[in-house]
DNA sequence: GCCGAATCGAACCCCCCGGTACCATCTGGG
DNA sequence: CCCAGATGGTACCGGGGGGTTCGATTCGGC
């Protein structure tokens, strides 16, 4: 029975329905791990939809990954927005959000590292690359504000410990990686301050 | 013509060779980027020898990626004993070496990370774990020797640096992440070793 | 009410995948 | 010198991959 009785037709609704679901599985199973038939089964939805809306398989999973990285980015952003105006607390509050991520059950690492990872496709590294842009640029913010002699080297530290916790998380052991990597990006962040002589 | 005329029939060295000539094309195409059949062709082995050695591509991989991280282990401990007996010349050496291996051209990230972001199967990330957990030994015994307040926490902190600076170095911007990476950890270790009563 | 757009379901396409089987050929130890 | 074992080469297999097509059906705007 085509066209579900009481379904609503609508492209651009079907179409945020299918980047939602593809999501999670893809997440879930990796790019790689579940093909498109069984993909358009989990999802709900006709291989001729989803070619209709994405082309390509890659379509899809470029549109995943961008979707994807511009939700978890207004969540990080969001969290340092929510925690006042000093910087220190800013910077803890991105680690206790991704402490948050890591004790979840569907955690597996940072989807878009994860696709860079493997799938060999240019506009996939470069979503990646644009991912970490975005992190850097909320981490140089941070670093900033709170008066680093040189923001731009802080940040790009305090990127490193934030992709670190989340590799160490994903893959070792993620109890307390959030806080032990929150309590070291304070130490470089008071460290940085302090070596500032306009501070 | 099977069995080339000038060629030494020593199953051993046969395997040795297969496992470091797959390293590198599956390092760089990744592990699901290229068949059985081509690998075979550019390792120059037919498929029937390589399915006798290991059984499955899988079996191969999981060779491959194991002797990948012994070597890489050995090369950094190497690094380490190299570098004298101060701990802090230790901790530089180590992203020192990190450096080299970022600024070389076939660099492509950390193989077992890679290798753990899209390939599901439990042994393959097993082998990614205990990666790291050779990594955290080496870090954790710099940490120890330094005088450290808590080494483990301090060990830990430095291998987020370590696979912090590799995932940017290979996704972001290689350019002085080492050194970067470098400066923050010894900032790490000075306030760790300061803070300790004992030291 | 009608017609175009959206969707489903299923069949179909070609290709390549991992893996197996067979045989000719060469090596190496006895 | 001879035989077991290692290897190359090739053909083959079943399965599943991504992607296309088509007809039936329903929705939505006009």
């Amino acid at each position: 029975m085509p066209v579900p009785k009481g379904s609503t037709l609508d492209p651009e609704r079907t179409r945020a329905t299918i980047i939602q679901a593809a999501t999670a599985v893809l997440y879930e199973r990796g790019l790689d791990g579940i093909g498109v038939a069984e993909l358009c089964a989990r999802i709900g939805v006709s291989k001729e939809t989803l070619y209709r809306h994405f082309g390509t398989k890659d379509g899809l999973v470029q549109a995943v990954l961008k979707a994807r990285s511009e939700r978890v980015t207004h969540w990080l952003v969001k969290a340092v927005s929510d925690a006042g105006d000093d910087p220190r607390d800013q910077l803890a509050a991105v680690f206790d959000a991704l402490q948050q991520w890591y004790d979840g059950p569907l955690f597996r690492g940072c989807a878009m590292l994860n696709a860079a990872a493997q799938h060999h496709v240019e506009a996939v590294r470069a979503i990646t690359t644009r991912h970490l842009d975005r992190y850097l640029d909320l981490l140089t913010g941070i670093a900033d504000r709170a008066g680093a002699a040189q923001p731009h080297l802080l940040g790009r530290q305090l990127l490193m410990l934030v992709e670190g916790a989340t590799v160490v998380a994903a893959h070792h052991d993620a109890t307390g990686a959030g806080e032990h990597a929150r309590q070291a990006a304070l130490t470089l962040l008071s460290t940085a301050a302090q070596a500032n002589p306009c501070g």
